[in-house]
DNA sequence: TATATTTGCGTGTTCGCACACGAAAATTAA
DNA sequence: TTAATTTTCGTGTGCGAACACGCAAATATA
């Protein structure tokens, strides 16, 4: 590997200076500058990253706002322990990192935690936006500030943020349609919304649009009915509901559920068995309910990678100043009770590495 | 962050004697590597891995044996990519890669890499085991000279590799077999192999056993007819013999093919669009069968994934003596024309950043 | 007790790069 | 021409860990 020294030596120069062309530090005459810029070039140099990062005084401090988990809903752990991993990785290049949560419920909650990040003057953020008007106060606190940003699990449109990381959930729920359309025994479904996931909950709603979408584009026939719970937390009402709008429209046979609470209605609905049921993302909840056989479908988003990917990036737009995409789409996983237990290898290596 | 430094002073002992407790190096009384052990434990040290990377001396060697890839075939080609970049992120930290090519239809040219590669005494070597004896061969050569070995893609049982990193084949075409079941229209199926692919590999046997399995556990009536070609490339041929299966048996609904070559298959066989296609692998060709919905769902195994993570793996385990879980199972993909896309963002985000 | 040998440990250098300091050379001002 | 600036560049130190060298203390041998 080619060395700085080795530059130098070749242009006749000291290494002082082909630092400075590589940082574009100044006070180097145009001509020597020119020389050495095609040495780099012909000799293919690039920047030990190893030794730059010993090296390096600049340090970094990445804030990270997301929900927090709990045991019965556990989606959230899996963009946590992402971005713990990416934290182990990065930290060695002068890179630190502090989660902040809040509870998805309540923007209050969401604000609040934002307020107490802020105080800290983090290098960069990376959030997920899940209120809408609270985000937009957020954004331009940040933007005031000259804090780049970015979105993790739930995209907004019209921001400057660096990047979204996450998924496309309009298409995810298309495929959602797809997948019930072939497993369904007839063409009446059933879509249950919570009241808990407000309005403005952007992935949901692009979720429910795409479903209903597949349906449309491919001219099939169909009826849907929409179910509005409270939540998924009271499963006695949540059964009661549900099973009177069963009752009532005996043709129904496929359910879907946009969020990740599934399997509190595929535990607590009267038959369930006889139904398509398809929801969203492999809480351990959910994957039993896949193995059980409850639930046909699972759409996962790679959360895990998510939370990963998303550090990673803003940590190489720090360090290395290199520019993202504007959107990072993850894969769009289509989960059945047979390929589940493959799914998050790289979850499960890395929380047989730590104690968490 | 912790450094030797600060452990030493504690401790009233140089950084010197830290470092041979840290590495077993000996020549550290009982007491005083007890009392360091203590407070190492106690203040959480670990290792900064940049600067060990920087000052070690070691330097490691890793031989990759892998088959090439062409423009018809191009499965090889994600893999090829995902070494590519594991090779990037670990020059700094000392490891070095070779990558040896061989055809992935002739033995000889697979032992004749090996032969080559195992010249140069690599520290490690990690390859494709993709013809049984020769196999053997390679693998008794590599255990006399002490190398560790890992398998790619291909698993071969009872061998001392240090890892598998690849798909479970059997649930895979299990899957496959579940899938054509949810979609064909009728329960009688045609799968084709290819003498091609040598009754030794291993891959394709398992999905074979694995679709067949499906329907036998689950007792479901069905029929299966199996056809051998002689190749894929031989179009006409390939048309023919197929156009004259399914004549003969016009109830078949579902086409299985176990290989990557699905394609050659959708582009050339009459009416193609009357039965359900499931085969393997995103390749360009079959993807484009998949968005002309000629072809309805595509097995896919992460090959990108699969390079970069066997190197990942093996060069843990050499610079950090991290020892792997016998066999790396990657996600088994199920593919159809609305997810495709997004599926293989780390290989597009890679691809973006080089100039193969 | 004197000498040889082993054990235990401190010191110094190096890895490739970042960055501060200051000196020589070039330019401008007087 | 000399002094004052400005431009251009070389030198030196440090980041945290790896590892070689060698000295002192402890132990063994005579």
């Amino acid at each position: 590997m080619v060395r700085i020294k080795d530059i130098a030596k070749e242009a006749n120069v000291s290494e002082g200076t082909v630092d400075r062309v590589l940082h574009n530090r100044g006070g180097v005459s145009k001509k020597t500058e020119l020389k050495i810029r095609k040495i780099l070039e012909r000799r293919n140099y690039s920047i030990n990253p190893v030794a730059s990062a010993l090296a390096s005084k600049n340090k970094y401090e990445i804030a990270v706002l997301i929900p927090n988990y709990n045991d019965t809903d556990a989606f959230w752990k899996a963009p946590y322990l992402g971005v713990l991993k990416a934290a182990e990785e990065i930290k060695s290049f002068g890179v630190n990192l502090t989660i902040y949560n809040f509870n998805q419920f309540d923007p209050k909650s969401y604000l609040k935690a934002f307020q107490k990040l802020i105080k800290t003057q983090p290098s960069s953020v990376v959030f997920v936006p899940m209120f809408l008007s609270e985000t937009s106060r957020i954004v331009s606190q940040l933007e005031t500030q000259n804090i780049p940003y970015q979105f993790l699990n739930i995209d907004v449109e019209n921001h400057n943020n660096l990047t979204y990381v996450g998924q496309d959930s309009l298409m995810a729920g298309t495929i959602a349609g797809k997948l019930m359309h072939l497993s369904a025994t007839t063409n009446k479904y059933l879509i249950i919304l919570s009241r808990e996931n407000r309005t403005d909950n952007n992935a949901i709603s692009k979720r429910v649009k795409g479903f209903q979408d597949y349906f449309l584009k491919n001219n099939l026939e169909h009826a849907m009915h929409t179910l509005k719970v409270d939540g998924f937390n009271n499963k006695l009402n949540l059964a009661q509901s549900v099973n009177d709008v069963l009752k009532k429209h005996s043709d129904i046979s496929g359910i879907f559920v946009p969020s990740s609470r599934i399997s509190a209605l595929a535990n607590n609905v009267d038959n369930i068995a006889k139904f398509t049921l398809i929801g969203f993302d492999n809480t351990p909840q959910n994957v039993a309910c896949l193995k059980q056989e409850t639930v046909s479908f699972l759409i996962s988003q790679k959360p895990f990678e998510q939370g990963y990917e998303s550090i990673k990036i803003i940590s190489d737009y720090l360090t290395k100043t290199k520019k993202p995409k504007q959107k990072i789409y993850l894969p769009i996983d289509i989960l059945i009770k047979e390929n589940v237990d493959y799914n998050d290898m790289s979850q499960n290596l890395f929380e047989e590495d730590v104690t968490i």
